[in-house]
DNA sequence: TTGTATGCGTTATCAT
DNA sequence: ATGATAACGCATACAA
C-alpha cells in the first residue's frame, strides 16, 4: 500500500541505494538527484518505515517505560519529562503498566524485550531478584527512577526518602513541635514508607526527643488512611501538636478529619504532606510539604538512559535533592 | 548477538519454518520436534523480534497515542484503561505529547506514521483541518477521545458536555437555587469551553430564569481561576447562591477564596465542580461534581480502535453517559 | 510432518 | 556520483 524506497527509485529512475542516500541525506549525490528524488517521494507520498530501519540497524530508538498502573499526577510529571526528553533524542517511548504492585512486570519486561528497545526505564516499582535478572539479561541499558535495589550493578535516580523525612520533621521542630504524629507510611515498604519512618525516628533522636511508637500510625499512603490515623489519634487523646505525613493525600485526610471534628489546621495542629502533588496546593490551608522534581526526575533519567545507549557508558546512581515547600499549614510554636 | 530463528533451526536440527511454526504454535510437527525447539530456544534465550516479524506481516501489533503534554491524573486514567485493553489484546502503546496546546501534532502523526502503528488515539486534543487530513492520510483507524471535530468521518468518544452542565445545573436550580454563577470555562474552547457555558444558559433559561452575563466568569480550568473567578464575585457584590465549575480545581479556587473570606461552603455558597477527580473527594466540604468516566473511556475506546483494526469496520461515535456524583458542596435551599 | 525459497523495506558494502 | 546486491529476522507459499 504505502510508497517503499523500491517505488521511488523505479519512478525517479535512480536505484534504492541512492533513495536511502538522500532520505537520510548522507550526501555523496549531484543536486539534480537529490531534487528528483525528494519531489518523486513527497508525490508518492512516502514515509519512511522505521521498523524496517531497526532491523538493519539493530536499534529501535526506542525506550520502553514501565509503571504501576496507579493514575497520579506523580507518574503524569515523570513520564512528561522523560517523553520529553525522548522526542527531542528523536526517541520514542513505549508503555506499560505493570500493576499496581508491578506483578506483571516479567510479561512486560518480555514485551520490552521482544520489542527490542534500546533502553527501559522503571519507575516506582520495588523489583525483585527474578526481575533484575530478567532485565540484565536484555543486554541493555536500564534505570530506575524513584525506586532502588540493593544490587549495585543497578543504577537508579532517585531523592533520599529518610533526609527529606528528616528535613520535614526537623522543620517542625525547630518551630517548636515537640509531640509529633507521623501518618500514612507503610513500614514494609522498603522504598518509600520505612525510610521516611526512619527519617521521623532519627529526627526527633537528633534533637533530643524520645520516640513514642503510639505517635507512628502506619498507612499506605492514601487519603483514607490519613483520615484513619487522625481518627486514631483522637481516640488516643494524643496530645500532638504536628504530624508529618508520607504523602500529601495522607495530610489531607488528616485535615479533613480535623475539619469534621472542628480542629483548626495549622491553629491547633500543624501538618506537613509528602510529594508537593497539585492538590497541596489546592488544600485549605495550602500544604507545607516535601517536593520531589519529579518531572526533572523524569528528563534527567532519560537523558541519561539515552547517553548510556548512544555512548556504551555505565550509568551512575545519583541521588537528587528534595525541597522543603513551605506554605501555611505549620504554626510556629516559638516565643517571639 | 541475540539469538534468532537460524540458531535454533541450526543447533536442534531442523529448518527455520519449523522452528517459526513452533514458536508461533501453528501445529503441522511432531511432538518430538516441538519439544526440542522449544528446549533449544530456551537454552540459547530466544526471544523473538516483534519488528522483523512487524515487516512481513504488515502488522505491528501497536497503537498509538497522543496527548496533551499536562500531567493531570485525568490523563492518567484514559491511559490506564488504553493501556489495560491493549495489553490483553496483544497490543503496545507509544505514547506522544503533542504539547499543551497540541502543537506538534503533525511531529506526532508523522512519528507514529514512521513507526507504522495499527491504530491511534488521540485525547483531548482540539483538531485543525490539516491535521485531519494528514491523520487520515495514514491510511489507519483512529479515534478521538474526549474531544471531536465537526467532520463526519472522525469517530469520537465522550460525554456531552452540555448536557452534563445541563445536568448540574439544573440539579442546582432543583435544590432551590436561583442566582447561579459560572466559573472556569474558556468560551473559546469549542470543546469543553463553549459548550458548557451553554449547557448553563439553557438549563437557566429553561427553568424560566434570566441569564445574566455577568455571573459567567471565563477561566482557564485551573484553581487560579477560579480563586480568581470568586474574587470577582465578591467585587461585583453579586448575591448569588451558588457556582458552577467547568472543573474540579476551578471550584477548589471557589472554596478556597470562600475560606479567605470567611464564606462557608456549602451553607453560605454552593458549588458543583466538573470531572470528579481525585481532589474532589479530598477538599473541604467534599465537592459535587459531573464525572466522566475516564477510565472505561480509555478501554471503550482502545476496545473500539481494535475492533477496527481487526475487522476493517468502520468505529462508530458514541456519546458516553456522565453522572453526577453527589458529595457535599450544595444546600438545598427548598423549604421541608 | 518438514524443508526450500522468497520477500517484507531498509541500510550498507563493494563495485563501477 | 551511482548502482547491484547482500544482509537484517522472520513468516509463508509451495514443494516434497
Amino acid at each position: 500500500m504505502a510508497a517503499t524506497i523500491k517505488d521511488i527509485a523505479r519512478v525517479a529512475d535512480v536505484s534504492t541505494a541512492t533513495v536511502s542516500r538522500v532520505i537520510n541525506n548522507l550526501g555523496g549525490y549531484n543536486e539534480e538527484t537529490e531534487k528528483k528524488v525528494i519531489a518523486v517521494a513527497k508525490e508518492l507520498g512516502y514515509r519512511k518505515n522505521e521498523n524496517a530501519r531497526s532491523l538493519v540497524q539493530k536499534s529501535t530508538n526506542t525506550i520502553g517505560v514501565i509503571m504501576p498502573d496507579v493514575a497520579t499526577s506523580f507518574y503524569g510529571d515523570i513520564i512528561r519529562g522523560i517523553e520529553d526528553t525522548s522526542y527531542t533524542h528523536g526517541y520514542s517511548v513505549i508503555l506499560t503498566h505493570a500493576g499496581s504492585h508491578g506483578s506483571r512486570i516479567q510479561d512486560c519486561l518480555k514485551l520490552m524485550g521482544e520489542r527490542r528497545v534500546d533502553g527501559l526505564i522503571i519507575v516506582s516499582i520495588e523489583l525483585q531478584e527474578v526481575a533484575i535478572d530478567a532485565m540484565s539479561s536484555l543486554g541493555i541499558p536500564f534505570i530506575l527512577l524513584s525506586t532502588k535495589t540493593d544490587r549495585e550493578d543497578v543504577p537508579y535516580l532517585k531523592v533520599d526518602d529518610l533526609r527529606a523525612a528528616y528535613t520535614a520533621v526537623k522543620y517542625l521542630i525547630e518551630h517548636g513541635h515537640m509531640k509529633i504524629g507521623m501518618a500514612g507510611a507503610n513500614p514494609k515498604d522498603p522504598i518509600s514508607g520505612a525510610p521516611r519512618i526512619d527519617g521521623y525516628t532519627q529526627a526527633l533522636r537528633d534533637q533530643g526527643f524520645k520516640v513514642d511508637l503510639n505517635l507512628i500510625k502506619p498507612g499506605d499512603f492514601s487519603f483514607e488512611s490519613g483520615k484513619q490515623a487522625m481518627q486514631e489519634f483522637l481516640e488516643d487523646e494524643a496530645d500532638i501538636t504536628a504530624v508529618f505525613c508520607a504523602s500529601d493525600e495522607a495530610a489531607l485526610g488528616i485535615i479533613s478529619t480535623c475539619f469534621e471534628h472542628g480542629i483548626r489546621v495549622p491553629e491547633e495542629l500543624s501538618v506537613v504532606g509528602y510529594d508537593n502533588s497539585k492538590v497541596s496546593r489546592m488544600s485549605i490551608p495550602p500544604l507545607t510539604t516535601v517536593a520531589q522534581p519529579l518531572f526533572e526526575m523524569g528528563r534527567e533519567g532519560c537523558r541519561k538512559l539515552i547517553d548510556a545507549i548512544q555512548h556504551r557508558i555505565q550509568i551512575e546512581s545519583e541521588v537528587i535533592p528534595h525541597e522543603l515547600v513551605v506554605r501555611k499549614s505549620v504554626k510556629s510554636l516559638n516565643a517571639k
